[in-house]
DNA sequence: TTGAAAGCGCTACCAA
DNA sequence: TTGGTAGCGCTTTCAA
């Protein structure tokens, strides 16, 4: 019942161990047809089957790729925020022949996952890992990226003093480009809503929003604009009246906040005003699309890059996002 | 950038390789605490991790459980198969400080993943696996099971030759009790809905009907109980006007047949006829839940029993269903 | 064409 | 208490 090794292989065939492993590791060029269907036989008749811990320790090779969440995976999974990511990054594997490793050993009482446990890390199971999730521990990542581990991140990531690998939707092309599709339907004077987080996916496309305005000759005279995060009762009075036609919300939550506001003073989007969202959404908003599941396969690709060809830099990747046309943006009207 | 090895440390610290093994794998017993610290400052010096391909070749253990299922896991999550046993798998994996791997790699083109690709499988990468997933190859099964692979199977397979280890829902215990708790509440008089399945799940729906329709001596004259499949026009005229008062099908799809046929002959669910369901349902039918989260808790311990004791006889278990009220049951109403 | 042998990095036994 | 050393099963070089 013990698993049979290449000697033993090399013993019933009649053979030495190498022109067995030359044989099973598919080396075949110099091996006679006759020796090598021996071999096949007995590989046959024994049930042999590589040992995959001596074949890694040997090629410093796996076949495996890690994915390394900063909490569970699946009860996030439903709610979409891993799945698609991990939709890309399954098929990408498989068609790469790749397997996956999820690590979920080093997950702590708080239900956060380190990639450091006791000063070590087991991320070298696998010969490259994909990071994914928010709120990453950006002392893990430096060390990591010192440590020489081959690893991409999901989302941009900047850690000074490491060059993090990171795959990440182009939020600030994106929100240019959602800006001048609303300035091409007749908008001039705009209003932005911000949210309180301050992390480079906002900043890039407040970055892009600005850009847009500036290039397009804008106006924009909101608190969100200037850096005030949330929606003030004055501000939506002032929306409800003023010149402003079209807001750019970063989240569907600000987006409802405002329609709810704006409806309690008699206005409706988007006939009275146009709203998109900086972010996904299964409703019926305007909004900006993440390409998650592309991402994920990107990811795949960006590492298994690296992986087979250990001189390939490193490299980081925009992603376009697309625009989603829904329901809350119309051409601006002028108000009485 | 070259990973350090234990020998590096070793020299580093001034000390033997083998008492850098001792104290990074915790074996402390008997080394001095200052020889220690010196060792644990060169590892913290030099960035060490231990290799875990070494570690794994050397210790046959990997603290790496496999997830091996018959086609991709995540488009599947989503429809709520998959998803609930790998919540169950992922968090038990997370509290006994196991890392997962999905074997991914072997994907065929036509979706359907296999265990043995050219001969060969790549299970050995983890300590044990646990297999899921539908119309599982009996042979690939009988073949692991032959070669000694530590595995257990997330639904019964009963394979000749082969003593599969398999966590399964009780389902003789779940509709026995099911079809009690119809007599409880007056019904003497049953149909049953047959699929046209020939698996084991269904062959204990089945023995767990019978078996309490035999017991508590109810009456069923329906084709289902006699072995035939499906619904007919005949059995929709019957069950109309019949003694029939409760319906036990193996399908929700079977159930709506049902109560669409009956609605055609004016009757109504449940004034008319009670129906409940041999699986789980999100919506409103009185049926079976399969507790497929404690399912995957429990297919893991049951793996890491055997991994950790591997004296420890392989054991399947069967795992207790939940009955789901719904509003598709009531007491019988006396026929006209 | 074939085989002997040197490691890959680690653990654990045995001797000092 | 410490360290030398023999492998774990495999790949690959080098020599026959």
């Amino acid at each position: 019942m013990k698993a049979p090794r290449q000697s033993d292989v090399a013993r019933l065939a009649g053979v030495s161990q190498s022109a067995v492993s030359r044989v099973v590791s598919g080396d075949v060029d110099r091996i006679p047809v006759e020796t090598r269907e021996r071999i096949l036989a007995a590989v046959k008749e024994l049930g042999y089957v590589p040992n995959a811990a001596a074949r890694n320790l040997r090629n410093k090779r796996n076949r495996l790729l890690g994915v390394h969440t900063f909490e569970a995976v699946f009860p996030h999974a439903r709610e979409d925020f891993y799945f698609e990511f991990l939709l890309g990054i399954e098929e990408r594997a498989e068609q790469l022949g790749y397997d996956l490793v999820l690590f979920t050993s080093t997950g702590t009482s708080d239900g956060r996952r380190r990639i450091y446990r006791d000063g070590t890390n087991r991320l070298n199971l696998a010969d490259g890992t994909v990071l994914l999730g928010a709120a990453t521990d950006r002392e893990e990542l430096a060390r990591l990226w010192h440590d020489g581990y081959l690893f991409v991140h999901i989302g941009r990531r900047e850690v000074p003093g490491a060059e993090i690998p990171c795959i990440v939707p182009d939020y600030i092309d994106g929100t240019d480009r959602l800006v001048a599709s609303l300035a091409d339907r007749g908008h001039r004077y705009f209003a932005y809503l911000r949210q309180g987080i301050e992390q480079e996916a906002y900043f890039d496309r407040r970055a892009g929003y600005r850009a847009a305005v500036e290039r397009l000759g804008l106006h924009d005279r909101s608190p969100g604009f200037r850096g005030e995060p949330g929606l003030s009762e004055e501000w939506l009075d002032e929306l409800a009246t003023g010149p402003e036609t079209a807001v750019v919300a970063e989240s569907i939550s600000l987006a409802e906040e405002l329609r709810t506001g704006l409806a309690a003073r008699g206005r409706q989007v988007p006939e009275d005003l146009s709203v998109a969202v900086l972010e996904g959404s299964g409703e019926r908003w305007d909004c900006l699309a993440i390409p998650r599941k592309e991402i994920g396969r990107i990811a795949i690709d960006a590492l298994v890059a690296r992986v087979e060809d250990p001189e390939a830099a490193p490299v980081s990747r925009l992603v376009a996002c697309d625009l989603v046309a829904g329901e809350t943006v119309a051409a601006p009207r002028a108000k009485e």
